[in-house]
DNA sequence: TAGTTCTTTCAAAGAGTTCTGAAAGTACAG
DNA sequence: CTGTACTTTCAGAACTCTTTGAAAGAACTA
């Protein structure tokens, strides 16, 4: 392996394991960032054996990964003409990515934690004591809470990327990158 | 048992393991979120015995969940006069125990991953061939939106809750009984 | 001091999750 | 149809995380 190949693998180990923890963070799991990661920077679609070599993976783990990475529409299957096996294409955009995740999954589970919360209000309000009374106040406090996180997705999904502009590094940075000195 | 205690625990278990799954998904254990909602809705101090009691857990389980929550700031001992056993408070401002956990955990943790992403840029910046000049260009999509992770987190720090205001649920409800501002 | 009551600790069990790799499945070429 | 090349599946292994409960510890009382 020549010494920029070496590099370039270096360099990309660097962001898929970042990227993997990110996306665990997120309540993934890890090899789904970084199969995703690899794919992106290669700009390119790739073979699975790539993929399980690159990583250090089994071919199971990778195919099994790429099979979910599939379903969330982040990564798709492309035909290489002459080739036989297939090869893995990124997708790009990453606010949509997220936008498709925030809405398909954080949107219902907030849904249902909001919904919890209303019903035990509900039983809260039959009771006489003191006690209840007060627990009652409480758990509107956090009842509010959940309608704020179900808000703040709702926009989110409407405007395409919240209030964030503003905080506008996106816009600059992402073209002209003045970041990297040292 | 009454049938209001009844009720009143049905509804607190009820918020208790919403707020488990809410506090699990932000990446504690989920007893955390539980033992701090009894006390919440409490809204007085509460022996260790109780929560064990209310919540199926084993004393060992509460103790080691107390001391946790207690790291976190987000409930405190309490000496009660005439009783041996001790008691114990849940803090109830949530914008400063969500701020202390952003602070002292998101912020580091972020960082970390802008840090190697910046890394990656530079030894992707030494490679002359067409794949290395790609894979930079994308790279650094991915490290500005690291670096709006950063740039978030920061705002939300110093102007104490972000840009939610305009999104507004708390404002009417929750402002007079939760938040007491600094 | 000894006794009582409550709290903390931690080794081991338990539960849950992820990965491996061999075998089965699929698709294509000759 | 058969052989080759590749992909998927899934039972079991490996690993991680959490909880239990008994024993040690601490704090107070008499």
């Amino acid at each position: 392996m020549t010494a920029a190949a070496h590099t370039f693998q270096e360099a990309e180990l660097l962001i898929a394991d970042a990227v993997g923890e990110v996306i665990e963070h997120w309540g993934f799991r890890k090899p789904l960032g970084r199969v995703w990661t690899v794919l992106y920077l290669a700009g390119d679609a790739l073979p699975a054996a790539t993929l399980s070599e690159r990583l250090s993976m089994s071919t199971g783990a990778v195919s099994m990964t790429l099979t979910e990475l599939q379903e969330w529409a982040v990564v798709r299957r492309v035909w290489r003409p002459g080739e036989r096996r297939e090869f893995f294409l990124a997708e790009t955009d990453l606010w949509k990515m997220i936008s498709k995740v925030v809405s398909e999954r954080e949107r219902f589970w907030v849904r249902s934690v909001r919904e919890r919360m209303e019903q035990a209000c509900v039983l809260l309000r039959t009771l006489p004591t003191e006690e209840g009374k007060g627990a009652l106040a409480r758990a509107r406090v956090l009842l509010s809470f959940a309608q704020l996180a179900e808000n703040v997705i709702e926009r989110f999904l409407t405007s395409r990327r919240a209030d964030f502009t503003g905080f506008g590094v996106l816009e600059k940075t992402a073209r002209t990158a003045a970041t990297e000195r040292r």
